[in-house]
DNA sequence: CATGAATGAGCCTTCATTCAT
DNA sequence: AATGAATGAAGGCTCATTCAT
């Protein structure tokens, strides 16, 4: 096991970096059917063929480039919630967080927010991941929940259905952010939010 | 211009219904692209042909099937809402007729959640329409909000932001309870948004 | 065998006549396969099923509308060109009488252009007669030729070919009268063509 | 810009040539709506998908096919007739040249002579370029004509109607050629309609 | 490795024809 | 006799995937 990449490993991350980038972008603006495979090869500067050396199909590269995507929200949002110590400060800086992500991944979200429902009703094995992942966000939260009671700062009956609440509140928002008719800035949806939360879960 | 149907009319509302019945169980199980105007035709036990006399497009018949239903969810809620005089109460009437419907239409909402995220993204005008559907649930919460804060019983800074949040509230629980894995009692879940909700809006 | 028409016939007749008097129209404007038999049957003002109790099928109402208009042409033809004794005469009759068909006959050909072609190239059983009341036209044609080399006023050497000549002729100069670009009066053009024809054909 | 041809523009240009004279032949055969995509693709040797690779639509294909072999009709008879230096001459060149390329063409012809009615009364945008090249041979019988006028062998008084005249007089025994009674030699026929047509057109 | 020409399965839609009323 | 709702065969076109170069 070298700790060194071989050439052929760089070359091969960065093929599929470049692939999944463009795959972002191109299911964002078209949708999985709407866009071709065609489509994604020319937005990543490389010919149709190039693409099923590194992903097995259309199906395929759709959910890397989620995957991809979702891996790091997930990511970065864990590491954020670290750096805050109360629960109404993790809680914060998860919403604030999660705006953010969103204004630097707009196409990202474009694409999400379709494929979650999909893959949240219809259960096949390779969107099964990502339901995964989304589960990862609300067992991030779940645990917020839970410390936020140990130390007497939260009470809820249901931690783990509250955790999707919260989750499914934040994701409207954002999807609300994601369209051109919302004006408000990241800080005034942070507090509509917390505020809104933070009155439903307080301890007493 | 006779207010007795002719045969025909019936026979044609017969027949719409019969299609959108089967369009929205097939639509719900496969998907739009996953789904062939044959088996519609199939599962309304009719001949493909025999739908394009009553539909323009595959298109026509999946944007009608969830007009259809939207405006029934739409139609009910409202009157439901009517039912009760307090912003408390018809807040809870609103989440509690939402899990009822569901119950008895859960083949829509498999269709609907997908749909209205795309709807919302990509704004074509055939699909306008659907989120015209979803703006008026908001327009009707905003107006509860708005007649709570007349009223004193009610205090949001944002009345049109959190009528947003409450809604996609009630969403994300009701996806949850259309999965198999959610157990709660239609009761159950009703308190558990409810809490969460009022907490967060009520006057001090 | 009862001389008087029964009220069935009539009515038969009538029918028919209404059918291949809207087919014409209809096919002239959208030609064959543009047209529909439900353009037809909404042309003649009756349903579509109709039209089967009358005509085999949507060939059989093409050809019969092509037969019907032809054999008026051939029968309009055939009794102008008794009215004169020389053959000058009769050739410059029969090119002035088709003229004055299509002027009161332009749908009909603009289909039977199109279709004259076809049916001269590809022998179907069903247009054959075509060709043979296009044929009926050529021998006319060539009896006038054979009957002015008897008395001396004609000289060919191939009266069969000649006649096609003539014919085609005729049928060049018909079709850009048909056209909106041509403005000649019949008389310019009668004059023409027989002028034309007549050098080629006179006895020395 | 390189003069040689690269390996994509040889491949291009035989994968053209291949499916338009498969086309030519299939249409001739059965007519446009009586032949299929998939009849084309069969008689070139290949797929039906790839002839979208080079021609956007079964319109297309057979548009083309008749250009194609318009275009080099009438580049051989312009040719032809430059080889001659007077009208009768021309005109004689002009007839048999004709001639000798139906018996290279009899497909081409097939179609042609179809389609040119077609064009010439119905003016779609993509069918007039079909009527263009049909009027570039009129228009070189017509130079002829005035040519000859100038030169006083020819006395004419609408040499543009004449023209029209004499292209049609061709056509007409250029089709009894194509078809299968028509037993004259084509020296026979040259012969036939010299005569026909420069007894008509001559100076006195 | 990369390419992109070729493939052919798959689907929407049309419309001539039928037949129950 | 007349209707027109229903049928289903047929075909143009797309595009994910393959593979020879």
């Amino acid at each position: 096991m070298p700790a060194t990449k071989s050439k052929k490993d760089v070359l091969t991350a960065y093929r599929c970096g470049e692939i999944l980038e463009a795959a972002t972008r191109v299911f964002a603006a078209k949708g999985f059917h709407g866009a071709t495979i065609e489509d994604v090869a020319h937005a990543a500067g490389i010919a149709k063929g190039t693409i099923y050396l590194y992903y097995s199909s259309k199906q395929d590269v759709y959910i890397q480039a989620l995957r991809h995507n979702l891996l790091e929200l997930n990511r970065t949002l864990g590491a954020q919630v670290e750096t805050e110590s109360t629960s109404r400060g993790k809680l914060e800086v998860f919403v604030r967080s999660g705006f953010e992500f969103l204004d630097k991944n707009r196409d990202f979200f474009r694409i999400y927010f379709v494929e979650l429902e999909r893959s949240l009703l219809r259960q096949s094995p390779e969107e099964s991941e990502l339901s995964d992942l989304y589960l990862d966000r609300i067992a991030l939260i779940r645990r917020i929940l839970e410390q936020g009671i140990e130390r007497g700062e939260v009470a809820v009956e249901r931690p783990d259905a509250v955790a999707y609440a919260i989750v499914d509140l934040v994701r409207g928002i954002t999807r609300q952010r994601l369209s051109n008719t919302w004006n408000s800035t990241i800080e005034e949806d942070v507090t509509l939010l917390l505020d809104l939360i933070w009155q439903g879960i307080q301890a007493a």
